[in-house]
DNA sequence: ACCTGAACACCGTTCAAGT
DNA sequence: ACCTGAACACCGTTCAAGT
């Protein structure tokens, strides 16, 4: 008899799932999630998901709209519509960093999931206020996003183990690739090899991401009326 | 007997078998790309190309380093930074455009493989030649090639099936998807959905795309000094 | 040095069956 | 409606062996 759950209670859910498949990847990475694994952390047989996800594929794009579903997006305020937007961005990357492992599910989320509508909905929104067209707001809103979705996925250190010995132990190595190389041939990059491996603050990676768009968009629009 | 070599003559190379994967991988995704499969092509056992990859990984990541191989940096000039900087990195996306699938492989690369780091160092260059810190130039570097990347990656169509039809009716019921949307929701994103699901010309998407990551770059670096 | 062959531990997924 | 059990076709990878 299960504790907290009635007999006419469904031992099992597609957002619990989600939930825990994100964990998972989390903790392990999107390798480790597994049909089979999920299914043995819930005490169930594999084939047991197949009543909630229709394959594995629907699993991913669950935990993908599991991650967007976080993003608070902010009221619309009398704020200029670039000050606006800045804080929509920053929802966006808010949401995505606990989970730099699956923040790549979200890439093709976007125009499906209902938050990822509202996003996209309203980032298009605030372009169009800024003077941008339909179109161009479309296409500049696409990249805006999938570049910060990048930002999360490329952060230093996202790919690297959780088990902290081994995370250790890659920085380690990647420190000494880069320390290998010839600063005659590669002066800058053997300056900055520090930076490169892991930012000296996270928030202000994230910080200098989102203005690099954030201007990026200001600088296109700035362009366009000229 | 082989036709074009002769028996001294090594059967297999990583060289070529990077080639034949990354066709694998344009022709039918990333997924198709199976070591099982790739020895098949060349009527080997999948054991015989573990003397020249030490495992699938290092697999992917030289098919990654094959797609930075084919950029073409362009010679430096007495332009201003900015644009030659415009040019570096419109020679990245002209290399990565035909490889729409496997261009995430290189994400990983940049600071490996010898043509990375030459782009990676190349970018800097310009970057503190623009007046940026050497650490600003590593962040900002990095962000701007990561979001080409993915603009790459994310280019409408890049996930489709290579199959004419399969590929039509993949682009259907995308566009299905959206128009089913309510148009007093999201009236910004059903006016906009055939730019968004396939842009009216690719060489314009990634025009804008570029224009995007220069203009931020530009807009970040008045930024600082103000 | 380079490749083969058999085997192992894992996948996602099917089909038919239980309750 | 929801879950089980056995089976299938596929993975990446090991180990020992051939030439």
């Amino acid at each position: 008899m299960p504790p907290t759950s009635s007999p006419t209670t469904k031992r099992l859910d597609p957002h619990t799932l989600a939930t825990s498949a994100l964990e998972i990847a989390d903790a392990e990475g999107l390798d480790a999630l597994t049909i089979r694994r999920l299914a043995q952390l819930h005490d169930v047989t594999p084939m047991a998901l197949y009543r909630h996800f229709s394959d594995k594929d629907d699993l991913l794009a669950a935990v993908g709209d599991r991650i967007l579903a976080d993003i608070a997006l902010p009221e619309p305020t009398g704020e200029p519509w670039d000050i606006q937007l800045q804080a929509v961005l920053t929802a966006l990357v808010k949401a995505l960093r606990p989970h730099p492992k699956a923040a790549g599910l979200t890439l093709y989320r976007i125009l499906v999931s209902p938050d990822g509508l509202a996003l996209a909905e309203r980032t298009m929104e605030l372009l169009v206020e800024g003077g941008f067209s339909t179109d161009n707001a479309a296409e500049v809103g696409r990249q805006s996003v999938c570049s910060l979705i990048t930002l999360v996925t490329a952060e230093p250190g996202a790919t690297e183990d959780t088990d902290p010995v081994a995370r250790e132990d890659g920085l380690r190595a990647k420190r000494a690739s880069l320390a290998a190389l010839s600063p005659h041939r590669y002066p800058l990059i053997t300056a900055a090899a520090d930076t490169l491996i892991c930012p000296a603050s996270h928030d202000q990676y994230y910080g200098l991401g989102i203005d690099l768009v954030v201007a990026g968009i200001r600088g296109v629009r700035a362009g366009l009326q000229a």
